[in-house]
DNA sequence: GGTAGACCTGGACGC
DNA sequence: GCGTCCAGGTCTACC
């Protein structure tokens, strides 16, 4: 049997290595960008008849002979009809394909200084689960220490695909995980039981991604859920909030304070400066998150270059606070 | 409601 | 090379 390839039509304005290069979980295990191909490499978690685990490499490339940007991703085996459907809805929720070119056009309305760019979408996991442990591994810890994180979870605990990547680990296997484990094998640190109860949380259904997800749930009561998960705050579910699509919320952190005062010019305590920033951002209503976020990420592709060229292992690292301050 | 301190890791720094 | 300090968001105890 050949191995599966799949032809996904993206919304007309959707760009690959602008919208995956988008957000720093591209950089982040198991997400491979090379920006020599401009693809994207990653093992996707499928299910197989029996319901088992089937890890799976993915490569996303895009075709830009047509007029209509066609999307490409290639398997390292066939796929069943299920797993192409499964694998096909993983990847529209990477990309955010469900992002509109009348949505985008909105969001633009709003906030015209992205609209040169075209700049709209976020990147973001094939889980929301994958999302709500990468947030949970960047509380409280430089970014280099993100990536290590979610390297060790999928070298540790994730399943290995038949070309020998490793995927992120299925909310089942973290549930039945020690807290050791993660501990010593995955430089969680004190996450560890957290991650454990997120896991459990998950797989029992608690967390209830199509609640979290359907537009008939307010953003108020979506935000309120969040926060009563364990490991995450209001920085962490404001971020959540925007991996769910939902933009109307700010996810402020020290980040945000050094761009309020290296980039804003705001001065005073990081309290008067936090104030500031949600003065600054309320014109843009539901899109406040999105031009926030596009503010920041120009402040570093000033400083480091065109995102779809920053590779995981060398630029990817280089995030750190004190070396954005200057 | 506000605040102080602990949690854990890894990078920066001084010796 | 070793020890110490510090950054980072959440949680708990306390006022």
């Amino acid at each position: 049997m050949t191995n599966t390839r799949l032809t996904i039509r993206p919304p007309a304005d959707f760009d690959l290595a602008r919208d995956v290069c988008s957000y720093g979980y591209f950089l982040l295990a198991p997400n491979h960008w090379d920006p020599e191909t401009r693809s994207l490499f990653r093992v996707l978690t499928l299910y197989g008849d029996q319901g088992k685990p089937a890890p799976t490499t993915c490569r996303i490339s895009q075709t830009k002979s047509t007029k209509i940007p066609a999307l490409t991703a290639r398997f390292d085996r066939a796929l069943t009809r299920a797993e192409q459907a499964l694998a096909h809805a993983q990847i529209t929720r990477m990309l955010s394909l469900g992002t509109t070119e009348a949505e985008t056009r909105d969001f633009h309305k709003t906030d015209r200084r992205w609209k040169k760019s075209g700049r709209a979408r976020l990147f973001r996991s094939p889980t929301l689960f994958e999302d709500i442990i990468k947030t949970v591994t960047s509380c409280n810890v430089a970014w280099p220490s993100t990536i290590t994180m979610n390297a060790r979870l999928c070298e540790v605990l994730g399943g290995r695909s038949s070309a020998g990547g490793h995927a992120f680990p299925t909310p089942a296997k973290l549930a039945r995980t020690r807290a050791p484990t993660l501990r010593s094998r995955c430089r969680v640190g004190y996450r560890d039981q957290r991650i454990i109860d997120l896991a459990k949380l998950y797989k029992n259904g608690t967390i209830d991604e199509a609640w979290l997800a359907s537009p008939d749930t307010p953003d108020d009561d979506a935000f309120k859920f969040l926060l009563t998960l364990p490991g995450v705050g209001p920085y962490a579910a404001g971020n959540i909030m925007q991996l769910l699509g939902r933009y109307s919320r700010l996810a402020l952190d020290t980040e945000s304070v050094r761009h309020g005062k290296s980039v804003l010019g705001y001065t005073g305590t990081d309290r008067a400066i936090l104030k500031q920033l949600v003065a600054h951002y309320e014109p843009f209503g539901d899109h406040k998150f999105r031009s926030y976020w596009f503010e920041l990420w120009d402040f570093y592709e000033s400083k480091k270059g065109p995102a779809h060229t920053w590779d995981r292992d060398t630029t990817g690292k280089t995030f750190t606070a004190a070396l954005l301050k200057d």
